[in-house]
DNA sequence: CATGAATGAGGTTTCATTCAT
DNA sequence: CATGAATGAAACCTCATTCAT
């Protein structure tokens, strides 16, 4: 006869690093990694402080253990998206960007892009990791896109790197930001029309033949 | 006979809070603030430990020491931009952005920009004082001129406050970037061209009716 | 089985707070509070410092917990010479005294008194709390037997408040004493007959009738 | 020419120690040795902290200066009681209590009393030092008159030290409380009475044939 | 596995002491 | 003489880490 309990307690058992972690992520991008007590990931993980030291061997192993977490699926995100690649250039990068704010600017993963910018002058080998795995691809395949469609003359001449600030810089600015003020700015969601103002002026801007439907 | 020696000590001691707080900032925006020892505060300062708490009653009052005498001087450059409104909004919007690089994100205070960012969530009321003494001001300077812009029919319809976000998320972030990432993408400067095309592509997509002048 | 360890760590962790205050008591009695180190309590309760912010917010709360122990049981200790309050003045206030010394006077609470008597301008809010939980009601006590001695006219007359010194002080003083000077003075113990004396002189001076009896 | 200045001068520098001194007392007997900030007492004597340090060598220097100075006078006092001594029992112990309260007891040198009581754990010698040659010959010299009216058969027989402390433990107690909790108990005066009761009762319970005259 | 009492290294803070002016 | 800025040893206090239960 299978014992319900234990089945619950297995699973609740192999879930446990993965619940430790994710109070752990809370905690660091609320108060960084330095101000956060061990302690408090813990008891908001509810359980005693020397549990977590049976999943992690010190607390710089929880906030790399945190950070590999979060790195993993933002990987698979941004392998998925250079899968996808396809002709039209325009609905391409538009694709992208709202996939990246779907995937990651709008998830818990956010938290994880703010942690990076305020620590990772404190870890640099994470640094280093994260930005060869993830910032660099992620920018490669934005790159990509954009001097292509420069290349085939749908989008107007112009330094490719500029042009992917302009148009990743708002999106990932109101992701960490959000994690960042949710206190005094009152967490406000974005407006449904953000994205249409966003594009609209966008593409107006990029594009050689601007259309209407283009602009969508 | 003046006593050059006695001058010397004279503009030395007037001088400490101001050279403690820069070596304070310096630390805070590397480290952050929880990660900061007094102990690296006072000797990148040159004085012992205790000499801080002649100037400043504590690490906390320290830290905010800091940011205020870094408001105040955004304050000011805020102010003098609120001052020079003209009636162009294209040439306005551009030239608030070129004024706040070049007195804020590409200065010292742009570490103050990304400290507030990471320590927000550790010292609400000043980010609370913060937001009412400068970013709010800034935010509202910038959605005037956008909505004066649009209603004037020289900038597009749309919502301003994602325009807003567009036109100042790349150089605030690009700023806080810098300061974040000096050890792993080797702080790079900007290239020349990188406003040239971010003002190109921007006011072709934002203006009703872009000439090639208009963009410049 | 009863498991003996457990039982006996559990019988350590609820007797901590309490052998930690002993070593605190003994330690500021002998020192002061301010010259007292925090170091020297906890390797005189024989654990480590840390140990000590476990039951205690900092030093001045220890100190507080410290008083507080000693003042619930002095206050039941008056509380039960205020039932036994009879009819024969002389006796009652010969059993009052010896009450005292045996209770508080020569027990370890001796020493709250001189810790009192020291630290009473340090913290104010303590002695004002003593005064009126401990001190008040004990010297209302003994006034009150010494009035009713002189109504029912067994005492003879004269300012109740002097008498009450007279025959407190003495006791008061002794224990204070040997809190103080058991280093150079060699703490030797009362002498039998230091009681006999004291009662003979103090009778005699005090009744309207002495008589051998009532002097004993 | 007389320089009245460098009169003044002269005078305020020869009173210094003396003025450096008496402030110090203040404080150590308001708050005790250890409590005691330098700051705080020059800041009361109105010089700046390194002035302590042209006439005292250490913080322990000037306290066992402002004792030295509080001993000095103590001695010429008791030494001054002893040369009054004459044939009158009583009238002599009632001399030298009432001569000590107004030399002593009632006096800036009560702080002192205060003050050994307090510290004397923390400096042995001075303590051992003040009962050579201070406390010693008090209490011989009230042990003397004691004794010798019991010989004379003026006083009743029984243990001197006993009769000691009875006679000078009221007064003690009440100079040093007056030094401890003048905040709490409002530092009243003692009523005109006082005195008159406590003789009253003293010398009816000591003498072998008490007189009305002989209790004024 | 899980606990939480205990530890002690390391941080913040205080303050007696020094010394150039 | 007098000052007060500067020092650094030593105190208080925190918290990551360990381990007996």
């Amino acid at each position: 006869m299978i014992n319900t309990d234990s089945h619950r307690r297995q699973r609740r058992k192999d879930a446990r690093p993965a619940e430790l972690a994710a109070a752990a992520l809370a905690l660091f991008v609320e108060k960084g990694f330095a101000a956060t007590r061990l302690d408090d990931v813990a008891s908001r993980a509810g359980v005693s402080k020397g549990t977590l030291y049976l999943y992690f061997d010190s607390k710089e192993a929880l906030f790399r253990a945190v950070i590999e977490e979060s790195i993993v699926p933002m990987i698979g995100e941004v392998e998925a998206m250079v899968e996808q690649f396809k002709d039209d250039p325009a609905h391409l990068l538009r694709s992208l960007l709202v996939f990246w704010w779907e995937r990651i600017g709008s998830t818990s993963l956010a938290g994880t892009c703010k942690l990076m910018l305020c620590e990772a002058g404190n870890f640099p080998e994470v640094a280093v990791y994260l930005n060869e795995r993830v910032i660099g691809p992620w920018h490669m395949l934005l790159n990509k896109v954009i001097e292509a469609g420069m290349q085939k003359g749908v989008f107007r001449q112009g330094n490719p790197e500029s042009v992917r600030q302009m148009v990743f810089s708002p999106l990932l600015l109101q992701s960490v930001w959000q994690c960042s003020l949710h206190m005094c700015s009152g967490a406000r969601p974005m407006p449904d029309n953000y994205f249409d103002t966003f594009f609209d002026v966008l593409f107006r801007g990029l594009l050689v033949e601007p259309t209407e439907e283009s602009q969508r």
